[in-house]
DNA sequence: GCCAACGTTGGC
DNA sequence: GCCAACGTTGGC
């Protein structure tokens, strides 16, 4: 099992938003960074633990905690010519991009992204690099434990 | 709106 | 394969 950091804009799909899906459910739609899309094709695993975190917007950090809820497949929006994130180098036969399904688990305070960079025990965490870009990056089960027992309050993983 | 950082594109 | 130009991310 590894954990991971998977960042939304709330103005797209919000930890709320994720709650009120039917199922909880949602795919990860929009991921055009080969990076992040074979992390979901190749590194992730149907029940992984995610951390929601809102990004580009007036309060970012990590809003909640899903799992991962399927394995990757092809990812609708890039044939959908009214999409933004239409790809018209993409064919059913042959996609370009993938998506996992990502399921509601739980919301949580907001742990804002000055209050991250103030532990010391996550200095080295990969989401706060310096020039990071990627939509998803993994978290390594001690952070893990870190921000859900001391900073959220967890008692359970 | 600004800007740093970094990924992608395309000419050569 | 190099690398400049361009586009995007995302915090501030």
């Amino acid at each position: 099992m590894r954990y991971w950091l998977m960042k939304s804009e709330p103005d797209d799909v919000s930890i709320d938003d994720l709650a009120a899906r039917p199922g909880g459910t949602v795919p990860w739609y929009g991921v055009r960074n080969y990076q992040a899309r074979n992390l979901m094709r190749d590194a992730m695993t149907v029940g992984d633990p995610v951390f929601f975190y809102h990004s580009s917007c007036a309060e970012p950090g990590i809003a909640g905690i899903a799992r991962v809820a399927s394995a990757a497949y092809p990812d609708a929006t890039q044939f959908d010519a009214t999409s933004p994130y239409y790809d018209a180098k993409a064919t059913p036969e042959t996609p370009r991009w993938l998506n996992v399904d990502v399921q509601f688990v739980r919301k949580t305070r907001l742990i804002g992204l000055a209050e991250l960079r103030a532990q010391a025990e996550l200095a080295n965490m990969r989401v706060l690099a310096r020039g990071n870009r990627l939509s998803i990056t993994e978290v390594e089960p001690a952070e893990w434990r870190y921000i859900t027992r001391e900073l959220m309050g967890l008692r359970e993983d």
